[in-house]
DNA sequence: ACCTATTCATAAGG
DNA sequence: TCCTTATGAATAGGT
C-alpha cells in the first residue's frame, strides 16, 4: 500500500526504517483495538523498535492476557523461574564471598598462632617462614621510620646548637660593652640573666 | 474497507463476528510480522476469540519479549517491589562481606609485612606483637611435635633394644648348648654367625 | 472459500 | 513529526 510495493525484507536505510515503523506500528496498533472491539477479543499486542523503545497495546488487564496464554500453552511462569534462578545466582556468589572469608580468617589465624593444632610440621614451618618474612619486614620498615626520626633530631639539634652558640656570642658582645661603659656593678649584670645560659631559646 | 464503512463496536451477529475476526486475525498477525521484519522489530501478539480459541505471533521467543517488556514497564505491583528489595538486601549483605574480605586481606597482608608503608610506628609495633605471638605459638607447637615424636622414637628405640639384648641372649644360650654337645671345632661354631652379634634383627 | 467494490493504510516526498 | 497524495492492501458484504 503506498507508491510502491514493498520487499519483505528489513528496510537498509535507517531513517526510512525508522519512519515505516512509526506509521506501521500505529497501524498495527489501531487494528489490534479495532479487531478487540469488534469481534470481542481479548488482544495484546507487545512491540520493541529496534532501538529498543517499547510499546504495547492490551484489550483487557495485560497481565491477566499474559499469564492466560501462559496457562493455556502451558509453560511454568517464567517469573517464578527467573526468580528462582537469580535467587540461586546471589546465593552461591555470597556462598563464595563466604569461602574466601573463611581461607583468610584461617589464614590469619595460622599467622596468629590460633588454631593450630590440626597443623603438621611441614605446615607449620611454613607459617613459620611466612611470619619470619613478615616481622623482618615490620622490623625493616621500623628501623627506617626511626632511623629518619633520629635523623630529623640530629638535624634539629645541631640547628639549636648553632642557634645556642650564636645567642651566647651576642650576649657575651652585650655583656662585655655593658662591662666596658658602665662605672660599677659588673657583677650584677652578669646574674640579670642567668637562664639564658643555661637553656638557650627555642627556636622551632 | 470493504462495501461499507464499520462503525468501531462489537459486532452483535455471532456468524458475521467470526468471519470478521478471522479475517481481520490473519491481517493482524500478517502485519506484525511485517513490522517485526521491516522494522527489525521485537513484537509479540496475543489473540483470543471470544470463544476463548488462542492464537500467537512472535518473532522472538515470546517469553524473552514478555520478560523484557515485564522488566522494561517495571510494575511497581508487589512481586516486583519485593524482589527489588530482595535484591537491594542481597546487595548489601554482598557488600558486607566484601568489607570483611577488604578488612581481612589488609590484616594478613600487614602480618605477612606487605602493604606496610602507610602504617606508623605505634602500628608497626602492635603488628610485630601479634607476629611474636603468632611465632612464639607457632614454634611452641613445633616443639611440642618434634618432642613427641623424638619421644616415640626413644620408646621404640628403648624397646629395639631391649628385644636386641632378649635375643641375643637366646642366641647364647643356644651358642652354648651347641658348643656343649659338641665334641670339636667350637671356633667354627662361633664364626658360624658373626652378623647376628654385630647387627641384630630388625622387628619393626 | 471466493469475489469485488470500497475503504484503509501507507510509501514517497516535502 | 506532520501533511499530502498516489497506490497497493485489507476487508465487508454478498455469493
Amino acid at each position: 500500500m503506498g507508491r510502491g510495493k514493498v520487499e519483505l525484507k528489513r528496510i537498509e536505510n535507517p531513517t526510512s526504517r525508522q519512519v515505516t515503523f512509526s506509521k506501521r506500528r500505529n497501524g498495527l496498533l489501531k487494528k489490534a483495538l479495532e479487531l478487540s472491539i469488534l469481534c470481542d477479543a481479548e488482544v495484546a499486542l507487545l512491540i520493541f523498535s529496534s532501538s529498543g523503545k517499547a510499546f504495547q497495546f492490551a484489550s483487557h488487564d495485560i497481565h491477566r492476557t499474559i499469564g492466560r496464554f501462559r496457562s493455556e500453552r502451558g509453560l511454568p511462569e517464567s517469573s517464578d523461574h527467573q526468580r528462582s534462578r537469580s535467587m540461586e545466582f546471589w546465593r552461591t556468589e555470597i556462598e563464595e564471598l563466604k569461602r574466601s572469608i573463611d581461607i583468610l580468617e584461617t589464614r590469619l589465624k595460622h599467622l596468629a598462632g590460633e588454631d593450630i593444632s590440626m597443623l603438621g610440621l611441614k605446615e607449620l614451618k611454613q607459617v613459620e617462614r611466612q611470619i619470619k618474612i613478615g616481622v623482618e619486614r615490620i622490623r625493616s620498615k621500623k628501623r627506617r621510620i626511626i632511623s629518619e626520626h633520629s635523623n630529623l633530631m640530629k638535624r634539629k639539634h645541631r640547628a639549636l646548637q648553632e642557634e645556642n652558640s650564636r645567642l651566647q656570642k651576642r650576649l657575651h658582645e652585650l655583656h662585655d660593652s655593658y662591662v666596658r661603659s658602665s662605672t660599677s656593678g659588673g657583677e650584677n649584670a652578669c646574674n640579670a640573666y642567668p637562664w639564658i645560659l643555661q637553656h638557650g631559646f627555642n627556636i622551632n
